[in-house]
Order: structure tokens, then C-alpha cells, then sequence
DNA sequence: GTAAACCTGGCA
DNA sequence: TGCCAGGTTTAC
């Protein structure tokens, strides 16, 4: 589910709610998700206080009094929201798929529900975690992620601007959402090469990342079938979605038919007319 | 590169 | 019943 723009959407709802609040206590009804939980997972929450809430790719961090950070990964079905007044661990209303819950001193409390299990936490360093070590620059990174940037990736690969977009190793949170939207936005094929493509091609779509992104997060991310935000609203940019998950329909430019292809095991989406 | 793996749920 | 899904990792 999540790409940048979700985990961003996130962050905000969530930010006013919990920083400088004390964690009480942490109760994980299943510790398999992605990677298991490391066992010391609680005891490294319990007791601390939320300072401040940030964002590295698609990785929600809060960062704690300890200087250390709790980091979370969605997966593709995660989720995580505030309840206002939970009840006491083991009171048996958690729902079904809230993995873990994380209770303030008030009854509040921030709930982890991930039904396939593909999200991640752990407790480290906000800044040297190795999850982030082999991330690329982030999009609204206008000194690492420009057009120079793809223009010389191109020199050294065959692959296809789709492919290169959606790993995290090159740039670090579009998803096959963002990176099919941004390639309809700039006109651009996904099966194209990177290293065809012009350097004016290279500038536009990296432009068109950012500008896809930016509104997206505007629009407080898109909820294609569930994301909900931290406090339990929708997203809007799914109604914003040029291409995405509309093969067969009409282009809303040029009325074509919108096309799929798979990608690298992904669907992709583009208009062939107005893309080439 | 491409495929399969990790999981559950929704839909045709 | 089978296929698809916002992601990432691992193995041919």
C-alpha cells in the first residue's frame, strides 16, 4: 500500500498527536511479520517519549528520548492508527490483523494492523539503520535526484525507465502507483530505455516525479481499496490517477484506451498515444 | 533479467 | 478456483 506519499500522509496525522507523549506499554500479539520482531522490541518502546516523527523513504520513523528511533514499513497492507481510549492489554478488543499496539500513559493508543504481514519495525539508529543503507536519494533531493542523475545511470544500463524508477536503490519511495502516474505526467513509456532517453527527457522525468508526488501528498495519498491515514480518513489522489489501475478506460487527455503491460512481475499502466 | 518467496483478502 | 494487489528479498 504505502509509497512516499501515504507514509508522509501519515506522519502528518499522526505528528500533532503523539510527539511528547510517554509510551506505557507495548503489547505484540504477533511478532512474523516481513522479519520477526527482535525480542527485545518492547522493552526498547516502553517508557520512552516520542520527540518528533520523520520520513525516509517509504519508513515512518518517531524519534525517541533516547536519541534512537521505533521505524515502521508497511508492506503493501499495513497500517497504523491512533485509538483514543483503548482498553488494557488482553482486554480482547483488538481486531483482527492489529499486530502490535502501543499504549501511552492515557489509554491512547497507536495500532499496527498489517493483514499479509509483508511490514516491518524495529527499534534503531533514525540515521545509520542498515534498512536504509543501500536507499537511493530521496525525490525532493533537487542536489542528488536530477536529471545528470538518470542521464548518467542510463550510461551504465539497459534497463527500462519503469524499472529504474520503482528501485528504492536508485530513488528512494515511488511505488508502481507514483512511478506509473509520473510517466504518464512527462509522456514517457514505461518500457522505455533510461538510457534513450534524452537529457531534457532525463530532466522532465524527474520533474514529473516530484510534481506527481508533491500532489499526491496535497491530496493526503491515495486509498485505492484501504489507506487510511492515522487518524482513520481516506486519501483523495485516487480520483486524481490518470493511468493507474484504469486499463481499458478512456485517457482523460486524449480518450484513448489506457493499456496494461507487466513489468518486472508489476502491472503497468500508460495511454499509448499520449505516451511514447 | 526473471521468478518465486513471504501473507491475506477481494473479486470474477 | 484462480488471479490479482500499494513491497522487498532471495534464488536461479
Amino acid at each position: 500500500m504505502p509509497e512516499l506519499p501515504e507514509v508522509e500522509t501519515i506522519r502528518r496525522s499522526l505528528d500533532p498527536l503523539v510527539v511528547g507523549r510517554r509510551i506505557e506499554a507495548v503489547e505484540i500479539r504477533c511478532r512474523q511479520l516481513r522479519r520477526p520482531l527482535d525480542k527485545d522490541f518492547a522493552g526498547q518502546l516502553v517508557g520512552r517519549a516520542i520527540c518528533a516523527t520523520g520520513r525516509r523513504a517509504k519508513y515512518l520513523l518517531f524519534g525517541l528520548d533516547n536519541g534512537k528511533s521505533w521505524i515502521l514499513h508497511f508492506g503493501m497492507s499495513g497500517r497504523l492508527f491512533l485509538r483514543r481510549s483503548f482498553p488494557a492489554a488482553g482486554a480482547g478488543t483488538a481486531g483482527k490483523h492489529d499486530h502490535v499496539i502501543v499504549s501511552f500513559d492515557d489509554g491512547a493508543a497507536l495500532v499496527f494492523h498489517d493483514p499479509r504481514r509483508f511490514g516491518l519495525m524495529l527499534v534503531d539508529e533514525g540515521t545509520t539503520c542498515p534498512l536504509f543503507d543501500g536507499l537511493g536519494p530521496e525525490p525532493f533531493d533537487c542536489d542528488a535526484f536530477d536529471g545528470e542523475y538518470l542521464k548518467r545511470l542510463g550510461r551504465t544500463t539497459r534497463r527500462s525507465i519503469k524499472d529504474v524508477l520503482m528501485d528504492q536503490r536508485v530513488v528512494a519511495g515511488l511505488g508502481n502507483i507514483y512511478v506509473n502516474e509520473a510517466l504518464f505526467a512527462c509522456g514517457l513509456r514505461p518500457r522505455r530505455r533510461l538510457s534513450r532517453l534524452t537529457r531534457a527527457q532525463c530532466n522532465a522525468l524527474v520533474e514529473s516525479c516530484r510534481r506527481v508526488l508533491r500532489e499526491a501528498v496535497e491530496h493526503r495519498g491515495s486509498s485505492i481499496s484501504d489507506f487510511l491515514d492515522g487518524v482513520g480518513r481516506r486519501g483523495g489522489y485516487q480520483y486524481k490517477h490518470h493511468v493507474y489501475d484504469r486499463a481499458g478506460e478512456p485517457c482523460s487527455r486524449c480518450g484513448s484506451t489506457i493499456k496494461s503491460v507487466v513489468i518486472g512481475q508489476r502491472s503497468s499502466f500508460y495511454c499509448p498515444k499520449c505516451q511514447s
